[in-house]
DNA sequence: CAAATAGTGTCTCTAAGACAATATCAC
DNA sequence: GTGATATTGTCTTAGAGACACTATTTG
């Protein structure tokens, strides 16, 4: 049998299938306005949730994803389906993995692709799209409680949400987790989002990674600014500056207008 | 409606979904048996692949793969997978990304799950199962022609492969490839082993992701030779040991019968 | 003893951290 | 001028790399 007769008589659909989707954990740096006009809000992480319109986990809050549809790749998909739900374009997603457990969906054999993403505050609309009815801002954190439990906590306004999950693992400088309360989060979402979450603190002291997340100018304030809201630390912009000049080039750009000594944009510096 | 109804009238088949299936590219880093008895080989890195024993790619060298089942997770498809056709059981697999560009299988959309491995090219068995019919491994380089542009060769014995792929882009600290030349691999196998030795190379540096394919104990020489045969490098074994130091505990045994002093076996140090 | 790998000691140099000082803007 | 961030300089110290040396095994 040559391979064109064997294409012929080959059906996809004999075998069983699972459906695919998408989720995007998109983080957000910005921070709270403060009360004084010049000086900077706290350094602070938050994630984007929208509400579900729909079942299944109608009314819970769930990360922004979707169905991947035929001649899309996953990432495309998830580009389309964040614009989607949130009306917001990220500059890139970074993979982070598949949820593929069984049962993770009440609706049968759905495995998701996830992503995480850093976006700045501004751009993302309140209220969003199709299938999902609102979307919003939360204050994130990923707490240590010991004993290899974790506490993730989400909280916007008067919403607060709380989910525990337990590391069964660390594999490749990976946390695995596993749900202990979901916290009324849709799906395992708290599982990928704790996974988002620790990861991205894994690689925030990789420039190439947050570089990828940043405009093209930035000021090597809001570079180091990015990095501490990931890592939750403080750093010495002296010590900062001097181990990143390896990696920017300066331009003739100022960025003022803030109540203080305005700031020289710079550039990532071409790969070698 | 409430949930339950919702589900009930939910059917999963309304809607197009993909095949998806794993594979995995287990390198290995023995190295070649030499000369002199008490010589240690050559510091190479080999990669598993199976001659695909049924269509599509009838006779074409692949990454050992396959279908997901229902109710495993993509995790537990690739163990399954990589022990039916070649008799291995790694200690851990290395997840690399989803690859989902159609066109990518001729029998039409399916995705696929890509992993990692890193094991001794001892315990696997020459040919292999089921729908494989036949194990071997091949030496294997990726190098830099310039102007973007990569080859990755592939030889064993009398057989050698050469695709060629072109960088699209480095996104989070990884090469994106384009398929030039397929080099007479299956299906984007060429694209999945070139992005697979990239990520390799990017995270070989990184004790936590090394140990994760060693076995409980090693010694540090063979640790190193791990790290020098991924990066292509060659360590001074006194500098290696310095920075090693930190991460392992030694044990009381000794690795001896080798011709010259014997090597005490270390394990990884407990996590912090 | 010879050949090979296992393991140690020491020097240099780079780069990260601490901390003090100066520069420049909007108000 | 005031208060804020932007930017630079200097001292100290931890760690990576180079390299010479010693230790221990099998044949």
């Amino acid at each position: 049998m040559t391979e064109e007769e064997f294409l012929r008589g080959y059906n996809i659909g004999d075998y069983e299938r699972p459906s695919v989707t998408v989720d995007v954990a998109a983080f957000g740096v910005s921070g709270e306005k403060c009360e004084s006009y010049r000086k900077d809000g706290n350094k602070s992480i938050s994630l984007l949730l929208v509400r579900r319109g729909c079942h299944p986990f109608k009314g819970c809050w769930a990360l922004p994803g979707g169905f991947l549809r035929p001649g899309e790749t996953v990432e495309e998909s998830a580009f389309r389906e964040i614009k989607e739900e949130t009306g917001f374009v990220p500059r890139s997603l970074m993979p982070i993995g598949v949820f593929s457990s069984s049962g993770r969906d009440p609706r049968g054999w759905i495995l998701s692709n996830a992503f995480v993403s850093i976006v700045g505050e501004e751009g993302v609309r309140a209220s969003g799209g199709d299938d999902a009815d609102e979307a919003r801002w939360f204050r994130c954190s990923l707490d240590d409680e010991g004993g290899g439990f974790f506490g993730l906590s989400l909280s916007s306004g008067d919403i607060s949400l709380r989910a525990r999950l337990e590391r069964t693992a660390v594999l490749f400088g990976r946390s695995q987790f596993r749900i202990a309360d979901g916290g009324g989060l849709a799906f395992d979402h708290a599982l990928i989002i704790a996974t988002a979450f620790s990861i991205l603190r894994g690689v925030a002291e990789n420039f190439d990674v947050l570089f990828d997340f940043l405009p093209e100018k930035f000021t090597l304030s809001s570079l180091q600014k990015v990095q501490e809201s990931i890592l939750g630390v403080s750093l010495q912009p002296a010590n900062f500056r001097r181990k990143v000049e390896r990696f920017v080039d300066e331009t003739d750009e100022f960025q003022g207008g803030a109540g203080h000594r305005p700031a020289k944009l710079f550039v990532r510096k071409a790969r070698r």
